[in-house]
DNA sequence: CCGGTAAATATGCATATGCACTTATCGAGT
DNA sequence: ACTCGATAAGTGCATATGCATATTTACCGG
């Protein structure tokens, strides 16, 4: 008999996980290109704006992400000044980053353009799905 | 007063889709690194099971991805020999893409490996909880 | 047949992703 | 102080992602 991999494109959580971060994404993106951000380095402000500093391989834990990815997904955006680094006083293998002001104004002018691209994502899911749906993906981050 | 964005992280659509896909990408990609295939290209290799000729085009759409990005995806899918593309003879602008059989058998193999990432990804979310949840995400990505 | 518009795909540029490996630093035990 | 294992971060390599733009082909109206 011939093989049948014919559920595995709707039965593939990599598959459609992949596919929903890759549309949503691309909506998040355009609605975030008046200033310039894309998905990620949107994420990463956010991120920053926590806390005061904030050492890189603890950010690329909070992301989710490798600390070497991190790494250059920075460099843009330390380059466009909206962020920088410095070393730890206390171990100076530690990279301390923190949002400039001017990240801090772009986060702000960035926010209502989220907001909106968060309000039309909920026109596809029903946003009283969105806590149970967050938990659910946590779940598969963690 | 001061902005307080200390609900985006967890709120925001885009971040948990972007980062569950990350983590739950990795897991999928140790457990296929036996045959070196990389988590998108498992997905494309599934997708072409399906058909015996699809137009370019029409597997993007398939996978929610841009036509030039599948473009560069397929190069080292094809010069390992796992594809094969021609042109379509009713339309010389479309490029029509197949499995060989190479890419057939490496599909085989995969398959268990694959089956393998499931469970362990069912370990995290319930499996009962799958059907809903890829509804969901499939709403997300529409 | 010709000209113009639409469609399918490719290229240039920039960012994103992570593994294997390397470098620098820390801290504990001697 | 010294050595050594552990930890933080960076590099080289390869694939992934998509927008703006270019190229080729199709099709339709004249």
């Amino acid at each position: 008999m011939l093989d049948d991999f014919s559920n595995v494109p709707s039965d593939c959580v990599m598959f459609n996980l992949r596919r929903a971060a890759r549309m949503v994404s691309r909506r998040y993106e355009e609605a975030l290109r008046p200033v310039g951000l894309r998905a990620g380095q949107f994420s990463i402000l956010i991120a920053l704006s926590q806390q005061p500093q904030v050492p890189l391989g603890a950010l690329a834990d909070g992301l989710g992400m490798e600390r070497t990815t991190l790494t250059r997904n920075l460099r843009p955006m330390i380059r466009r000044g909206l962020l920088a680094d410095s070393p730890d006083r206390n171990d100076a293998r530690v990279r301390l980053l923190s949002l400039t002001d001017e990240g801090r104004a772009l986060l702000k002018r960035a926010s209502p353009l989220w907001q909106k691209a968060q309000e039309e994502t909920f026109d596809r899911l029903p946003e009283a799905l969105w806590p149970d749906t967050r938990q659910r993906l946590q779940a598969l981050a963690g």
